[in-house]
DNA sequence: TACAATTTAATTGTATAAAATTAATTGAAA
DNA sequence: TTTCAATTAATTTTATACAATTAAATTGTA
């Protein structure tokens, strides 16, 4: 009997969501090459091909990100022109975010993408309910942790 | 009747997976900082921990990262005194990863580390395998597909 | 009105990640 | 034995992530 079994990698639940994550990015990215998106930047346009107008605050609770990784992210995208900045009048400190018309034509690209991916991840539709339930109740417990 | 539905972030399987991975490390760092490793340096000691010995090569296929990420990740873990660096005679281009005696004295401090974690995942033992069987089953599904 | 507290994005510093390239070494074939 | 393809770690470049700090703007309150 190990006494550190609880240390062995394969008894890990991390670790595999840890590895899922970087290798399904990693199928991601031959797709968004084309559209010359990275994975994070993907993501913020999806938020912004929702709401076409989103605060940097929000688009950060939305996605989990703070301004550390969204300021550089979203003045690259302002830089492919799929965005703007533009600081809100009635209170300075916040930036809002609009999404351009090269921004919103970019959508109808994407639309294959979803598909292409769920080639990739060859799971059944019931696992995949599953598994993104599951997720979802993990986010959601460590939301509410007191611990952290 | 949306048709760019599947753009939704709602509707990704990959956004939960990627929040989940770094929500999940966020809760690792106070504790992984007692012992002052990151949760990349932890895993990677958890390796160490099984084989004692182990080439930058194998580490990478175990861990699925390259010698990108892994040669500056050694080079801190060395100057932490927890491994050395050790050229293989046999075949100079081989670099072997030997855990030092303070790399092994670790193991015993991170005993605790999978129940503090465990404690903020709060999900049901029957969960935790479902969850842990599918992350796997997709690592394969992905591994084995010919499109990337 | 002042002014402390709060809010917000930006900045700084450290640590990954991954793709592409380089450099050293090895081993097999000619 | 020489050449050349393959192997392997290291390096370079670009892009996150995140903690901690800063700075500007706003708000609440005395």
């Amino acid at each position: 009997m190990d006494k550190y079994k609880s240390l062995k990698l394969e008894n890990q639940l991390c670790f595999p969501l840890y590895v899922c994550s970087r290798e399904i990015i990693k199928k991601y990215k031959p797709i968004l090459d084309k559209l010359d998106l990275t994975y994070t930047q993907y993501i913020t346009m999806m938020v912004l091909w929702e709401k076409s107008i989103c605060r940097v605050n929000e688009l950060g609770k939305i996605l989990y990100l703070d301004s550390g990784t969204l300021t550089p992210l979203l003045k690259k995208l302002e830089n492919k022109g799929y965005i703007e900045r533009v600081r809100d009048k009635s209170d300075e400190r916040n930036l809002n975010i609009v999404i351009t018309d090269k921004g919103i034509s970019l959508k109808s690209k994407a639309i294959v993408i979803p598909n292409e991916v769920k080639k990739c991840i060859n799971l059944g539709d019931d696992e995949i309910i599953i598994l993104y339930k599951l997720l979802y109740k993990l986010i959601n417990n460590m939301e509410g942790d007191v611990n952290g």
